[in-house]
DNA sequence: GTCTATAGAAGGATAGAC
DNA sequence: GTCTATCCTTCTATAGAC
């Protein structure tokens, strides 16, 4: 069948993939409504017709691709059931791993668009929302629960508390990356911060 | 003054006013790109004159409307000076104003607009977190200062403290409302959740 | 009579869909 | 590559207020 790829030729995959990936580009930084298929086509190369054959519409390749992207955000979060770490341990990791994913670019991109385009793709921002950031939620607060059943913290809901934690690591600095006023912060930058957030989540800030 | 307004005729800031508040309610949901000038018009009645005689262009448009939401927002997060409350009145009290402020409908559409935006306008972006979320960000952090030097906190930096709280704040809450999934929290819930956010900031999660 | 607001068309460019 | 639709911006012509 599709064996003959000799010279160019690319398998259906590929050139999928090589259409997300150039829309990707454009359509994170450009957002929905300004982005032109003639502008993924520039980046790409070919024909549009390659692009309407395989997405059928402007509105197709846009909610491809922001399912594409929440999925591999979701892919990196996934945290080990049976951590063998003590608590704080386990808030620094889960914190890293949160704040890496939530200022990488690509989400930055995905996260502008999709929240500009809500309102017209309600469902779209729904599925983006429980595959990516509600996931991470419920697995904190899983963590939450069993450290509370151990024991070792005094909250009253752990989902709360988990959205506490999961709100500091974003911070103002999500904000300012996402207005474009600065830059993700460097591996230094990010672990004080976490640091700063275990310390506050675990302890707080009055004097003792 | 200028009394003989008998029966349309607007002041030159009537009309202005009037003006923004139809681009608000269109560039705020739509988007940038996806407006056009017809459909603020066709909200509005008049004349397309009247927009480019006002505001010269789309884009000029554009700015003056985020600069305006800017300010009005910020003008609500004012924080008496000399508060005479203890430090988790205070607290509770600037959450209750952030919290307000960051779910309203309108500061939301703002929101979406600028951080879609950002890339093409750079410099507004700046302007409105400098104005809004950075400014309450710095008297917060002011507050803290204050209540450190009195001993009643212990951290390292203000500045970073100041930023976890406004981030538990804002929470996972925004980023729903962001998205669409849900509206702004009910007064019940809003005082729920800054309890929460008052007390973890303060004493933590840790069992005592 | 003059000044300004309205309503809509013209021009020139660009985009989505086939 | 083509076709149709839409958009920003400017311009014309009309109508009403002082």
């Amino acid at each position: 069948m599709s064996g003959s790829s000799r010279n160019k030729r690319l398998t259906a995959e590929e050139r999928r993939d090589a259409i997300l990936e150039a829309a990707a580009s454009v359509f994170f930084e450009q957002g929905y409504a300004a982005t032109s298929i003639d502008a993924i086509i520039a980046r790409l190369g070919g024909s549009k017709r390659n692009i309407y054959n395989e997405f059928g519409s402007k509105e197709g390749l846009f909610t491809a691709l922001v399912s594409e992207a929440a999925s591999k955000a979701l892919a990196a979060l996934t945290i080990e059931q049976g951590s063998d770490r003590d608590l704080d341990g386990t808030l620094m990791e889960f914190g890293r791993r949160l704040l890496d994913i939530y200022m990488s670019s690509r989400l930055i991109g995905v996260l502008r668009t999709v929240m500009a385009e809500a309102p017209r793709f309600p469902e779209l921002a729904r599925a983006f929302y429980e595959k990516g950031p509600g996931r991470a939620s419920a697995r904190l607060t899983e963590v939450l629960e069993a450290a509370r059943t151990r024991g070792e913290i005094d909250v009253p809901d752990c989902r709360t508390a988990a959205d506490h934690f999961v709100g500091m690591v974003r911070d103002n600095l999500h904000l300012q990356v996402l207005l474009g006023l600065r830059g993700p912060p460097s591996p230094e930058e990010a672990e004080t911060l976490i640091v700063s957030v275990v310390r506050t989540f675990l302890d707080g800030v009055r004097s003792s």
